[in-house]
RNA sequence: GGUGAUGUAGCUCAGCUGGUUAGAGCGCAGGAUUCAUAAUCCUGAGGUCGAGAGUUCAAGUCUCUCCAUCACCA
């Protein structure tokens, strides 16, 4: 039994949950839930990432202070992820106090350890609001193509980069006005200096190959140091000795995931050191989107080993959601909330099942298609899946009283091979759960089920039914419906981490709660009534889904 | 602009270190069947593997050029 602490990259308390969001949470539960299913002792673990001037300002439109802000996004953040099934062990806020705790303290190791510093730096300041302005918060007109209204840091018309002291006629998106250059000194965490410890450990095989790779670009450009201060105001933690300098979000964020389980510690005595100390051989392992490898591979990694404490055990990063083949888009109405999604599609589950038949181990982007949606979940899910019991309960009710067969009193070979073949599939089941490969998984297991249907096909139970004596138990047809419900049994508890809500539905079918994949060796001797567990994806519903999510421009 | 990826049937995707007539699911056409939520099963049509050149006895799989799409640039 190995234990693994799990986290899930924290989601800015600025806005809602979607989809895109949702393919990372999911891809995590699926595999939370298949390692406890395989019984590992596993921890799953996230927060809210709370700090940093958009968050401030933000609450500041909205006539609330950010502590209000952060609470209202903390309980509509929390009712999605528990509306889709995703069950974390502690969903918690970086603005806590175990956080700032934590945050000075790993400051205050690294400077002990030499390596933060002091340098002044220039910056854009807004006169009018008082402020710095970060990169994202001046428009200007591109210097090269002289498109207006462009950000800071690229343009999104000609896709130049630069800096945003070449922008022409600059102007602050908060106050309007033309911002001056004044200087600030700044603290910088002294990456440059990790440049060996980050070169072996990135490519130790934490990482995947492509992000290894994708991480070798950074080397050859050089790290540069690491600015990890703001100036006031700032919504975030104050830096000790330095007044009116906080830590920039950057900082405080991943050391969320420790504040997060430290809080979870605490509330169910758990040892925190057995899974953070330098020498622990508990498992750590942070599921994240490829746009934030740099902060995960680097400075976090940085940031652990010269504060003294153990170094992520895997780093899976995953690509982006795109919707019909193109970037999520506000106007298309494909920016899909995941409310929106429960408010009309409803049943997590479905998507759930999409995203674990393309989910795999790359950081590619995943398509989500709604035709595609639309026709997969009808016919892998409810023609063929849950086609099953729907076609055989019929008969183990009306003819044996809702017995079954177990395995041990079948005595065709052919109703033994169909049951040993989808046993013998657990090992597989089990490493495809494991490497993130699930859409491998889910082919391995749709073949499952194809050849269920297609044993039930060649057998016509519903011939049988009209012979002389098979209303016998142990008939012919009570092994073949038997069979295949066992069938279906099994193949229920592989899927049941994609698949919450219905596979608690067939657990109870059966009579018994699925927890762990060994249970597929045991058989089951009843069935109770069989009820419709699972509805049609009707058009209609997405169509509702896409006009919720249309802003009009 | 720099860097990295991707481009395989109408759609979504598999194709490991190069090796027999390029695969799956959906969709489509035809057939079988009626137990089942118009579900299931069988058969079939559909691809010069983005374009061009090269290496090789042999390339979707390696090399180069070009085109298109996407991401990242702290």
């Amino acid at each position: 039994m190995k234990k693994i602490l799990v986290t899930s990259a924290l989601p800015y308390a600025n806005g809602s949950i979607h989809l895109g969001h949702l393919v990372e949470y999911i891809q995590t539960d699926i595999w939370v839930r298949a390692q406890r299913m395989s019984g590992h002792q596993v921890y799953y673990i996230c927060a809210d990432d709370t700090h940093g001037t958009p968050v401030m300002l933000r609450a500041e439109k909205e006539n609330m202070s950010p502590d209000q802000l952060v609470s209202k996004v903390h309980a509509e953040h929390s009712a999605d992820f528990n509306d889709f099934q995703v069950k974390f062990d502690n969903f918690y806020s970086t603005n806590s106090n175990e956080n700032k705790l934590l945050s000075e303290s790993i400051y205050k190791t690294l400077v002990s350890n030499n390596k933060i510093e002091k340098k002044e730096i220039e910056q854009f300041y807004d006169d009018q609001k008082n402020m710095f302005l970060p990169d994202r918060f001046i428009k200007g007109t591109c210097p090269k193509c002289k498109a207006e209204d462009q950000y800071g840091d690229s343009c999104e018309v000609c896709g130049a980069t630069y800096s945003s002291t070449d922008l022409i006629k600059p102007f602050s998106v908060i106050s309007g006005t033309e911002p001056i250059r004044k200087k600030t000194e700044h603290y910088f965490f002294k990456l440059s200096e990790c440049e060996d410890f980050l070169t072996q450990w990135t490519q130790s095989g934490t990482l995947q190959k492509e992000a290894a790779n994708k991480l070798k670009e950074w080397f050859k450009a050089g790290l540069a140091d690491w600015d990890i201060s703001r100036d006031a105001p700032y919504f975030g933690f104050e830096i000790p000795d330095a007044p009116g300098k906080f830590f920039y979000v950057w900082l405080d964020a991943p050391i969320g995931y420790m504040a997060s389980f430290q809080n979870f510690c605490e509330k169910n005595n758990i040892n925190f050191d057995e899974f953070w100390s330098k020498d622990s051989e508990a498992e750590l392992v942070h599921f994240i989107g490829k746009d934030i490898l740099y902060f995960h591979a680097l400075f976090w990694p940085a940031t652990l080993e010269f504060s003294n404490y153990r170094l992520p055990s895997k780093i899976f990063a995953h690509g982006f959601l795109t919707v019909n083949g193109e970037k999520m888009s506000k106007s298309r109405g494909t920016f899909i909330t995941a409310r929106s999604y429960l408010d009309t599609v409803k049943d997590p589950d479905l998507l759930r099942y999409y995203f674990f038949s393309k989910l795999n181990d790359s950081m590619e982007d995943l398509d989500l298609n709604l035709d595609d949606f639309i026709s997969k979940i009808n016919s892998d899910l409810v023609g063929k899946f849950i086609n099953i019991p729907s076609r055989t309960s019929g008969f183990i009710k009306k003819y044996f009283d809702y017995n079954l067969m177990t395995k041990d009193q079948f005595t065709s070979d052919e109703t033994k091979a169909l049951l040993d073949v989808i046993l013998s599939n657990v090992d597989e089941v089990k490493k495809y759960y494991h490497d993130r490969e699930f859409s491998k998984l889910n082919r391995l297991i749709m073949n499952s089920i194809e050849s269920v249907n297609e044993f039930i096909n060649n057998k016509e139970p519903w011939v049988l039914a009209k012979q002389d004596n098979q209303d016998q138990p142990n008939s012919d047809l009570h092994e073949i419906c038997s069979a295949a419900l066992q069938s279906f049994r099994v193949i229920s508890l592989y899927l049941s981490p994609v698949l919450p809500v219905l596979t608690h539905k067939i657990s109870a079918f059966f009579d018994e709660e699925f927890t762990h994949f060994d249970q597929i060796h045991i058989s089951v001797k009843k069935i109770n009534q069989y009820e419709h567990m699972l509805k049609r994806v009707e058009k209609d519903f997405v169509d509702q889904m896409i006009e919720l999510n249309t802003v009009k421009d």
